[in-house]
DNA sequence: GGCGGAACTTTTTTT
DNA sequence: AAGTTCCGCC
């Protein structure tokens, strides 16, 4: 997120632009009389209730754009807080087009943590602890920082790190901080958490963070609500300048989000909040449904707006998310309704196993290729998604559609700034941006390998701390003295030497910071270490480090990109190419599609079992609200599916559909029976089609006994027995092997590298990869190494 | 100190 | 099943 804010003037700009008040206001034009009650309804708290593709964003937008019209504020008057960078961007995009020009820079417009960081740059002297406090550059940790961090710290204690894992304590830290509990406003019993070591490592752990002038996630919302708490006058001045508040998903809010808010907005209370309590699915990371469902007690005198006319699904897929949502108990409730055509009913499909079940998805999938479907109107790969509970269900699907050639993207998957060399490379930069980034420097001093174990490390951290200093000092007095031995001294001095003379060009108006960023990578050996690595993911290693170089060109030097990336961990995804999506629920939020894949229906998977071990009904309501966010992602068709068998850690577990399941209105709800069911063999078509006594394949029998029944049961119990018949894909692979390849040849694979092609049977060839192995791999799956031939994957 | 194999956990979702 | 961490040997 970018908020470019120059000025410091925080003072309010006079109402000069009155003067537009009288014109026309085209952004008005085709909002429904709901969304232009609440475009209208400019002073006061307003909640706008939006539920699924109602237009809630329009009308977001169009409300920013009305309040600079009737100039009742300045741009930089204005508030807008987002969760996601992409839901910030989407809404600069919509608003610059509104208003005919770009909106960067004035507006207030980010997410709560892009803004905290705003605000806490300009304060950060006045969050400390007496002796210490933060300086304006202060970095922001994310959560791998976090955990070496904490990790740390157990074992200062003496605690072992397996008992206590860090990972559990900065859970809790966050779980705390998300409710801006500081560790002196920690009750007594929460401190105990941890074995009793809870409250006295979160100290420690605040304490080193000041010390390494750094927060976390966290801290950027709870220091800014301390700072407001404590200083009145810096309250003051943000209240003043901040006429308009505006929030979206202001279900997913948690205490100290919500907190953030009030304290910004008592004052003027001109704060509209955007939500949908029936779309909360963050509750696990302290978002409180409570917040949306209180908010005419907290700001008494509200207005509540209801946005229920929707524009997205066809009437059957929002009666069945309608009916299944209505299991919830204490929403606020609304009705959604639309215009359009009834369309086809939700479809229901059991399969075998999660094999099957992506087989099967495949199949549709191509045959909406081949137009099967002309009633659903053209349907492109980009236009169907394929949404799952967990992302280990993903891996299923990338196999299925590797094996047919059918081009997908997983969205949402290891992210870009979160891979091991990109962050490596960063904390390269960042110890040359700032030489006291200890943690930083702990990452990358022995990376690439220069003979510095654990022995040295230690050595250095000693020699810094008694000279009170940070290790890279440290490490340079270390040198001076010849602390250590052999090899690693003299690599150690390079390593020191090379970072001194970095920082210097850093200050050196005649480098450009993309030259220095690849002198930083190749004179440290980090580019050598991965041209030098023979394990196949190295090119592609080597490939993000060049991205990662090509993304610096958006910045004007290192810090300003350090600093953008701490925020903005997300990556514009392609989408120049046809292709299917997969990706998790919660990542499909605010998304749509006019054909949508739910796989995964299975009581465990989804509801998830944690969520109901952890949070009983209120982990199932949770959950069914994701279903509900699943449903309706989906224009024109949706479809749930649920495997009697899927493998769990390894292991084959069976399974029972899920409980929602039955809660999908029968009436719009249209069960398929599955390939390679029908023929009596299994007794599993008598469990689908035979329930009602009906034996058409495409009786409607949504309906809990079919589950119960003894057909469903002997299924699970034999498919474990039996395999499934594999039906025969629609799609040829490209030719059988031998057309291909020869025993001899050199492949590729995607995942395993290169390899030598041993012998071949129709269309699998078995592979000895380089990386040692043999495999046996479908021929469109590997690639030949030195030919051009486009083979599909 | 580095490497390889064994043992052990993990998989809910993320700013 | 796969990724990580741990441990013992070089």
């Amino acid at each position: 997120m970018d908020l470019i804010d120059d000025s410091d003037d925080v003072t309010p700009v006079p109402l000069s632009q009155r003067a537009m008040a009288g014109r026309a206001a085209p952004y008005l034009d085709g909002l429904n009389p709901a969304q232009r009650a609440a475009v209208e309804a400019l002073d006061g708290p307003v909640l706008l209730l939006a539920g699924a593709g109602t237009g809630k964003t329009r009308a977001l937008t169009s409300r920013i754009a009305h309040l600079l019209a009737q100039g009742r504020a300045h741009q930089r008057q204005i508030l807008a807080v987002t969760f996601t960078n992409k839901a910030a961007r989407e809404m600069k995009d919509r608003i610059g087009r509104l208003l005919g020009e770009a909106v960067e820079g004035m507006l207030w417009l980010g997410t709560f943590h892009g803004i905290s960081v705003k605000i806490l740059r300009r304060h950060a002297e006045l969050i400390g602890n007496g002796e210490l406090h933060l300086k304006p550059s202060f970095t922001i940790l994310d959560t791998d920082d976090q955990i070496r961090l904490l990790k740390q710290l157990i074992l200062a204690e003496n605690l072992d790190e397996k008992r206590w894992p860090a990972r559990q304590l900065a859970h809790l830290i966050d779980g705390w901080k998300n409710r801006c509990l500081t560790p002196a406003r920690l009750p007594q019993g929460e401190a105990m958490a941890f074995d009793g070591w809870g409250g006295k490592l979160y100290q420690a752990y605040q304490d080193r963070l000041l010390t390494l002038n750094a927060v976390d996630f966290g801290d950027l919302l709870m220091h800014c609500v301390t700072l407001f708490q404590a200083h009145p006058d810096v309250l003051k001045q943000w209240q003043d300048r901040f006429r308009y508040i505006l929030v979206d998903e202001y279900q997913d809010t948690n205490v100290a989000q919500y907190m953030w808010l009030r304290l910004l907005a008592q004052a003027h209370r001109n704060i509209c909040c955007v939500g949908d309590d029936d779309q909360s699915i963050y509750g696990w990371r302290g978002a409180e449904v409570g917040n949306i469902l209180r908010f005419e007690k907290d700001f008494p005198g509200a207005q509540v707006i209801r946005l229920e006319q929707n524009y997205r699904s066809t009437p059957q897929i929002l009666a069945a998310a309608s009916g299944l949502i209505s299991a919830n108990a204490g929403r606020l409730g609304k009705t959604l309704w639309t215009e359009a055509e009834a369309g086809e009913k939700v479809r229901l499909i059991g399969h075998w196993d999660s094999e099957a079940e992506a087989r099967w998805i495949g199949e549709e999938i191509e045959a909406f290729q081949g137009g099967h479907r002309a009633a659903l109107g053209a349907v492109g790969l980009n236009d169907i998604a394929i949404l799952v509970r967990a992302s280990h269900q993903m891996r299923a699907f990338e196999d299925r559609f590797m094996t047919i050639g059918l081009p997908y993207r997983v969205i949402g998957g290891p992210r870009f700034y979160e891979r091991q060399e990109i962050r490596d490379a960063m904390a390269y930069f960042r110890l040359v941006v700032s030489p006291s980034d200890d943690l930083a420097f702990e990452r990358i001093v022995n990376t690439p390998k220069r003979g510095l174990g654990d022995k040295a490390i230690k050595t250095i951290q000693n020699v810094a701390r008694q000279n009170a200093v940070p290790l890279l000092e440290g490490a340079r007095i270390v040198v001076g003295e010849g602390h250590l031995g052999g090899k690693g001294l003299a690599n150690l001095r390079e390593f020191v030497v090379g970072v001194g003379r970095w920082h210097a060009d850093a200050l050196d108006e005649g480098i450009s910071h993309i030259e220095l960023a690849e002198r930083i990578l190749d004179e440290s050996g980090y580019t050598a270490m991965w041209q030098n690595d023979k394990s196949p993911d190295a090119p592609g290693r080597l490939d993000n480090l060049k991205e990662l170089i090509k993304a610096l060109e958006e910045f004007d030097n290192l810090q300003g990109f350090l600093e953008h990336v701490a925020l903005v961990m997300d990556r514009d995804e392609g989408d120049a190419t046809e292709e299917v999506s997969i990706m998790t629920l919660h990542g499909a939020k605010g998304l749509e599609f006019p054909v949508v894949f739910l796989p995964g229906w299975e009581d465990g998977l989804f509801p998830n079992q944690r969520a109901m071990d952890e949070n009983g009904t209120k982990g199932v309501e949770e959950e069914r609200r994701l279903a509900y966010v699943g449903i309706t992602r989906a224009e024109r068709l949706a479809t749930i599916s649920f495997a009697g068998n899927r493998r769990l850690y390894g292991q084959w577990q069976s399974s029972m559909p899920s409980r929602f399941v039955d809660e999908l209105p029968e009436e719009h709800v249209e069960v398929l029976t599955p390939p390679g069911l029908y023929g009596g063999g299994y007794g599993a078509a008598m469990a689908f089609a035979g329930a009602n006594a009906g034996t058409q394949m495409h009786d409607r029998a949504a309906n809990a006994d079919v589950y119960n029944s003894p057909g469903w049961k002997r299924m699970q119990a034999r498919a474990t027995q039996h395999k499934t018949p594999v039906p025969r894909s629609s799609v040829t692979i490209d030719a059988s092997a031998e057309a291909i390849f020869t025993v001899g040849d050199r492949v590729s694979h995607a995942k395993f590298g290169e390899g030598q092609v041993m012998g071949m049977a129709e269309d699998t060839l078995t592979v000895q990869f380089d990386s040692g192995g043999f495999k046996n791999i479908k021929a469109a799956y590997v690639q030949p190494v030195g030919r051009d031939d486009d083979v599909p994957f």
